[in-house]
RNA sequence: GGGCGAGUAGCUCAGUUGGUUAGAGCGCCUGCCUUACACGCAGGAUGUCGGGGGUUCGAGUCCCUCCUCGCCCA
């Protein structure tokens, strides 16, 4: 804890690293980030549960932008919530990342000049996990240097026996319901990971390639008649069963039922009709190949055609299935792309290559290997996903669950619309193996949550299918199987699911939120969380996305050490608007990381200020001032504090749906996390740095009981400042707050961040009117600042000012003394003296402010200022004075609206009034 | 091909049901080491809110259309 001698020892200059680890430290001993299950109304407690599930990093991923923006956001919130009085868990892990995590290994292996195959899947397995330990949940380590608040006692790896529990039991649970099966169909092939990859896992990018014109001869017709179809995968014609024209088509309507002569495999397949050809693309005829397209397949199923697989998983051609010998044996064995090349050449040299044209399409590439991706009939299991998807459409849209920015809503709802079978089976060797085992004996097939040894209908030996669980099928019971389940009596469940904010990118929605949506409804019969907040993509200044591969990247770790993880927080927050990208220079870090470096030096020298001048003996407490003893400034800045209270409360908006379902005024609000940062710099910087700060200095210093009150308002608006941004930015706010000078009897936490979070008040009239009048006294000052400037009068040189207001003659007389402090000159309340050349200047009140310059002023120069002011007043006051005529606005404007635009009208008016009056005096009319 | 988003100061972006003279940070210009802070202070310049049309008393904000860029899904 802080000792007297502390109090003194701000060092002049921030130093980051030396103070925020030492920090973190003390928060965990302190076991702060510890959420207590006891502790949430949910389980007899008496604190609101707030609960964030992490994103779990790849255990291969080390710390860089996205997780930097992804992790703070988080850490915001959960720390906003810990204040404000809730059970707050963050719960992190990793995820084990099936093929990401196998790719790594499988390039290492290559490097030593070895496959997979050579080690063995056992091998290969422990080679994995030893890996994992070794290097695995860095980026966890590395975390607690940007301030993330987690439980770190609830850290969860999707591989754990705990999880994987979670994982049998969710694919037992969901096979018992006949939603899980085996399918038999065309499914996304990556030939380089040799694995099935889901819809998702499938990523597609537009290219341009060929589309080739190839001509079938007709069967038994005339001449050389042919069919002419369009590919822009002509090795797949070796797969070709069909080709097929709409039967409505009227070029082709008498072809029906004949047949076609497939060339170099030499088979006959017939014409057939089908509607699913769009009469319009290419010629009209399109071939017929189920084994190796989707939509091919599809037709393939309807005319029960033959489906031959033409390709080996690797993308080599070969007579794999019901192919005969359709790949020719010099084809046999002929990678995909070089295939393509020979038969396409060989086309050519037959005369049935009618056409080669450039043609734009999208072709699939791996997630994670970008190979691209070959459609192939294959053998997996599926989820059936429209039942799942039901109550996930529901919650989102009866408002029990919201997606920020709003837009994504609309996204999600049209892909769980359409939403497609999920292929969960993965041919890998790292991750959760296929709970199904086939007996040898009597081809039973048996799903079961624990090992199976032997058959239990026959007893014969049994072997466990060979594949592994898509990544994301256990990523998606996080939020559940993180808490306990499948012990649905588990008390962290109990206690913290429903979970309230899940906070990600929008890339994964569909990978990762809507399926954990699904999951929650499946297995718990409730939404895993009210709130899905999409944060934006870290991008460079080309706006391309930040990526080590591309060397574009920043890494927060740098951020860090040069600049402190507050530096890094602010910006991020900051300069992000909801759902907006966040645009970064990596080849200038100084400059892009400034606004919080600079923000932080700022608080710290406030810091600096306030103990070197408050000291370190206990102020008074704010509550027992009496009104009488405040000054303008002092009520003006706990006014200004107040407003800011709400202006982030505002910003931030309802931690959680009022009663389990969103209103509408409600669910698009909240969350503008910048909107927050600023609302507390500006008050933090702009007032009380600027004003309140700069108002205290003679005060403080002069004893008595004054200096007490600006002590003690002083202390406490900087305490709360202080809060407000400790979430943002924890270490340098913990920091300076361990050093202020407490009241006596303040019963204050030991943390900071633990601190209450401030409560606004309704701000009476007597506040309002305060910080109103206040403002005129801050334009007085930054009147005579003005006219400083203009005539370049040195800043050390003294000068004379006379204020004569009509309106608020006391005011000025109470506060000559503030203004001429503030601004540097010996203030008078009266007229100046009639003969002398001035500056001039009308505030908003019509107060006229004189500055007699003697032989310094430039009349004309004087002259042109103020008649251009007043025809710049002139102008807006004809435009509002129009406005005011007009019969439209008079009767259809609110009459708020209008009465306000009549005040102000008044108020030019007084002003222009003034103004013209001062500058027939000067100038002569 | 379908859907969505963006285009506001030199740069990065705010601008919440249409309603003051459109804002911030960074950068820029001028003057200042005014004993918390030059990572600062004071003052200042810069916008036909992508183009065009419309609705309205009133449009950066709503509608239509066009242009440019980006994303998602087939």
């Amino acid at each position: 804890m802080s000792t007297t001698q502390e109090l003194h020892d701000l060092p002049a200059q921030y130093v980051p690293d030396q103070t925020e680890r030492a920090i973190y430290e003390r928060w965990v001993e302190a076991g702060i980030f510890s959420a207590g299950e006891k502790r949430s109304k949910r389980n007899g407690g008496d604190r609101d549960p707030f609960v964030i599930i992490m994103p779990p990093p790849n255990v291969t991923s080390v710390l860089h932008m996205g997780h930097g923006l992804n992790n703070t956001v988080q850490d915001v919130i959960i720390r906003w919530r810990r204040m404000a009085g809730d059970d707050a868990l963050w719960l992190p892990g990793i995820d084990h990342a099936g093929i990401a995590t196998q790719n790594i290994i499988e390039r290492q292996l290559a490097e030593e000049g070895k496959t997979k195959f050579d080690l063995g899947r056992q091998a290969f397995v422990e080679r994995t996990i030893s890996f994992v330990e070794q290097t695995g949940g860095e980026i966890l380590q590395q975390l607690r240097a940007i301030g993330a608040s987690c439980d770190w006692n609830r850290t969860a790896y999707t591989l754990s026996p705990e999880l994987s529990r979670a994982v049998r039991e969710a694919f037992v649970q969901l096979y018992d319901r006949g939603l899980i099966y085996r399918g038999h169909r065309v499914i996304h092939w990556c030939p380089r990971c040799l694995t099935s990859l889901s819809d998702e896992e499938a990523q597609h990018g537009e290219e341009t390639g060929k589309l080739y014109h190839i001509a079938y001869p007709i069967v038994g017709a005339k001449g050389n008649a042919s069919l002419t179809v369009a590919t822009t995968r002509p090795e797949t014609m070796l797969g070709d069963v069909a080709v097929a024209v709409h039967p409505d088509d009227e070029r082709y309507k008498k072809l029906i039922g004949k047949s076609v002569l497939l060339p170099i495999a030499n088979v006959e397949i017939p014409i057939i009709a089908d509607e699913y050809v769009d009469p319009a693309f290419g010629t009209g005829v399109v071939k017929i190949t189920p084994a190796h397209d989707s939509n091919d397949f599809e037709v393939g199923m309807r005319h029960k055609l033959p489906m031959p697989v033409i390709m080996a998983p690797d993308g080599t051609m070969e007579n794999v299935a019901d192919a005969d010998s359709r790949v020719p044996a010099e084809l046999v064995g002929v990678d995909r792309f070089e295939a393509r090349e020979r038969i396409v050449e060989s086309l050519e040299k037959s005369g049935l290559l009618k056409k080669v044209e450039p043609h734009q399409h999208a072709v699939r590439h791996c997630y994670r290997c970008d190979t691209v991706v070959e459609p192939r009939l294959s053998d997996q299991w599926f989820v059936k996903m429209e039942p799942l998807a039901k109550p996930a459409l529901k919650a989102v849209r009866d408002g029990t669950i919201r997606i920020l920015p709003e837009r994504w809503e609309a996204v999600y709802i049209n892909w769980l619309e359409n939403i497609r079978d999920w292929n969960i089976s993965h041919q890998l060797w790292w991750g959760h193996r296929i709970p199904v085992w086939y007996c040898e004996k009597c081809d039973r097939q048996i799903v079961s949550r624990t090992d199976v040894t032997a058959c239990d209908k026959c007893g014969g030996p049994v072997r466990q299918d060979e594949d592994v669980l898509d990544t994301w099928f256990s990523s998606w019971l996080f939020p559940i199987s993180t808490l306990g389940w499948p012990d649905k009596s588990a008390a962290p469940l109990v206690a913290f699911y429903p979970t309230d904010d899940l906070i990600t990118a929008p890339e994964i929605l569909f990978f990762w939120v809507s399926r954990m949506i699904m999951a929650g409804y499946a297995f718990m019969d409730a939404q895993p969380f009210h709130t899905v907040y999409l944060h934006g993509t870290v991008r460079d200044t080309h706006h391309v996305k930040m990526s080590k591969s591309l060397g574009n990247g920043i890494d927060p770790l740098d951020v860090v050490a040069s600049y402190g993880a507050d530096a890094l927080r602010y910006t991020v927050i900051a300069g992000m608007g909801m759902g907006a990208d966040l645009v970064l220079d990596p080849q200038d870090l100084e400059r892009s990381f400034a606004p919080g470096r600079n923000f932080a030096t700022k608080l710290w020298n406030i810091g600096r200020f306030l103990l070197a001048n408050v000291g370190t003996s206990p102020v008074r407490s704010v509550d027992e001032l009496l009104d009488g003893e405040l000054t303008l400034a002092d009520q003006w800045i706990l006014g200004r504090l107040n407003a800011t209270i709400f202006e982030c409360d505002a910003a931030l908006g309802r931690p959680r749906p009022t009663k389990g379902k969103w209103r509408p005024e409600e669910r698009y609000s909240g969350l503008r996390l910048s909107e927050y940062a600023e609302a507390a710099r500006r008050f933090v910087w702009n007032d009380v740095a600027d004003w309140y700060l700069e108002t205290t200095k003679g005060r403080i210093g002069a004893g008595g009981s004054d200096s007490e009150v600006a002590r003690a308002v002083l202390t406490h608006v900087f305490d709360y400042a202080l809060r407000l941004l400790h979430p943002i930015m924890p270490f340098i706010t913990e920091t300076l707050w361990q050093r202020l000078p407490f009241p006596v009897a303040a019963d204050r936490c030991e943390f900071l961040a633990i601190a209450p979070w401030p409560l606004g008040h309704l701000p009476p009239k007597s506040e309002i009117e305060s910080i109103s009048r206040f403002d005129l006294v801050r334009e007085a000052v930054s009147a005579i600042r003005q006219i400083r400037s203009d005539y370049a009068i040195p800043p050390g040189k003294s000068i004379e000012a006379f204020v004569k207001s009509p309106a608020n003659g006391q005011l000025f007389t109470d506060h000559a003394r503030l203004i001429g402090q503030l601004a540097r000159a010996v203030v008078n309340i009266s007229a100046a003296p009639a003969d002398s050349a001035a500056a001039h200047s009308v505030l908003a009140d019509g107060s006229e402010l004189v500055v007699p310059l003697g032989g310094v002023v430039d009349l004309s120069k004087e002259c042109g200022k103020l008649r251009g002011e007043l025809e710049q007043l002139e102008t807006q006051l004809e435009s509002l004075s129009k406005r005011l005529r007009n019969e439209g606005f008079l009767s259809r404007a609110p009459a708020a609206v209008v009465e306000s635009e009549r005040e102000k009208e008044d108020e030019w008016i007084k002003r222009r009034e003034q103004l013209a009056e001062k500058v027939k005096a000067l100038c002569g009319g």
